[in-house]
RNA sequence: GGUGGAGUGGCCGAGAGGCGAGGCAACGGACUGCAAAUCCGUGUACACGGGUUCAAAUCCCGUCUCCACCUCCA
């Protein structure tokens, strides 16, 4: 096991030592359910699940959690905005983010927790800061309990931030708080907001904080200890600079490692928002592109790296990956279906090499041409041996064109009816080309393309592809 | 103001002191009835100005431009 890992609490790649022998802990802050997911927001699903991917193809035993932060301020204010309950605008919104996630490719996570059913682990944590002197109940009768920042002396050390820097914007309501940089832990009930949004507690009735949720769950499944916590960069601060704080000032170690992926911008450079509606939802682009193209698309970029959205891009990805199945597809035709068997050294060192992507699928494209020179020349046995490590590269990148993940689009029984008009037109296409009548031919060819059907000439007769 | 990141050939996108990752596009060749696909070949790219070095896209200094975080945020 050789896997590195750029750690954003230290600024630098380090070997990869998990904490349990042969087994993977990673905490990966899912979304607020409140807005159907865009690019950037499932560019986050992929990069986790291919880094799953990667460690449990290296024989590791992964548990990968993925909240659902299901009551928050903006949750409450955008259903009320869309006039329905609160649970059910999060659970709207839920159920569009796993839709987009399998359209994806992405595997489940192992647990999916929401925040809502983990209220009493949440109180529990808040007791225990109390308990350990990091936290206190506002004194001015809100309900409130802060964290008290300045008790905790490596605040901030997550974000490179030093206290005396972090200054709060313009503390609107500063409420109960004794440091206007602490903040909320729990917060006490309103009367403007939905009764159903709070529960009872020792400080009276409320919900729990945003920072706090994460920190709760990730101690439930995964100890108070464990691998990697994971999430877009910009929950580094505050979010988990606040979730180390309360998890540590609680007396649990927490996470070990620090992973945070960049954006994905729009057009004009800039970080896409929830509040903009683009035409970036993961709904629209799919529309445009085949999801594995996208997957692709988000996978080709090293996960640090800000990747800018263009149309452009996404039609080289296309572009790239069709050569990629083309390869397969005439590779199954010559040997047959083929498992996976093991990757190239090099696709091996560049996923150790913190995830690196990019140089994985450069190499890639490398054994695709090595296959392909070996179709020309007809040599079954290297075709077969590019052909398993193709496939092994695909597995691991979550685009293998016949997982069973991607089986959702197709059209099934009609599917059948396609094929086979398709053969049947093709039979009289080679019956005009053996009698050389090329017009004939070349119409019925010409008439396919019409229909987004493709068809090259092989040594073995047509293949053709939508 | 504080913190962090970025500027690479027609385009996307890696790399981070020394044989020009990879893809897309383009051009030439092979193959093909013609195509397509595939293979082979073709590029004096690293924001700007200095410097260090035998050698710099990569290190140092300075300048410009852009982005993110510091407030909810993948």
């Amino acid at each position: 096991m050789t896997f590195c890992l750029y750690d954003s609490a230290q600024g630098r790649q380090v070997p990869f030592v998990p904490l349990r022998p042969g087994q993977v802990s990673i905490y990966c802050c899912g979304l607020t359910v409140q807005a159907p997911p865009h690019l950037g927001h499932i560019r986050k699903e992929v990069v986790f699940d291919t880094l799953r991917r990667w460690l449990t193809w290296s024989g590791l035993e992964v548990s990968l959690v993925v909240n659902v932060t299901d009551i928050d301020d903006k949750i409450l204010a955008k259903a009320s905005e869309a006039g329905r309950p609160w649970y059910a605008h999060a659970y709207l919104y839920e159920r569009a983010l796993h839709q987009a996630a399998q359209l994806m490719g992405c595997q489940p996570p192992t647990y999916e927790p929401r925040a809502t059913g983990h209220i009493p682990e949440m109180v529990e944590l808040v007791q225990a800061i109390l308990d350990h002197g990091h936290g206190y109940p506002a004194e001015d009768g809100s309900g409130d309990v802060y964290f008290d920042v300045r008790s905790f002396p490596t605040y901030g050390a997550l974000s490179g931030q030093r206290l005396d820097e972090v200054v709060p914007a313009t503390d609107a309501d500063p409420r109960g708080k004794r440091d206007p940089r602490d903040f909320a832990l729990w917060k006490g009930y309103k009367p403007t907001e939905p009764w159903t949004a709070s529960w009872p507690s020792p400080w009276g009735r409320g919900r729990p904080g945003w920072h706090l949720e994460c920190s709760a769950m990730a101690g439930k499944y995964l100890g108070d200890a464990f691998d990697i916590h994971g999430g877009g960069i910009d929950l580094r601060f505050p979010h988990h600079e606040n979730e180390r704080a309360q998890s540590q000032a609680a007396g649990r170690p927490f996470a070990q490692h620090w992973m945070h992926n960049a954006f994905v911008t729009d057009p004009t450079g800039e970080k896409m928002s929830k509040s903009l509606s683009n035409g970036m939802l993961v709904t629209e682009v799919t529309k445009k592109y085949a999801p594995r193209a996208v997957r692709y698309y988000l996978v080709a970029p090293h996960y640090r790296s800000m990747v800018e959205y263009s149309d452009q891009a996404l039609t080289e990805a296309s572009a790239s990956l069709a050569r990629v199945d083309s390869f397969v597809a005439r590779a199954i035709d010559l040997v047959g279906p083929t498992a996976p068997g093991q990757p190239p050294e090099a696709f091996a060192v560049a996923l150790d090499d913190d995830l690196g992507t990019p140089a994985a699928l450069a190499q890639l494209h490398e054994t695709v041409r090595e296959g392909n020179r070996g179709l020309d020349a007809g040599q079954t046995e290297s075709v077969q041996a590019s052909l398993a490590q193709v496939q092994a590269m695909l597995t691991v990148l979550g685009l293998r064109a016949d997982d069973p993940i991607w089986a959702a689009n197709p059209a099934g029984d009609l599917g059948q009816v396609v094929s086979g008009l398709v053969e049947a037109l093709l039979e009289q296409r080679q019956a005009a080309r053996a009698r050389r009548d090329w017009a004939a031919s070349d119409q019925i060819r010409d008439h396919l393309a019409d229909l987004g059907v493709t068809v090259e000439d092989t040594p073995h007769g047509p293949r053709w592809s939508l």
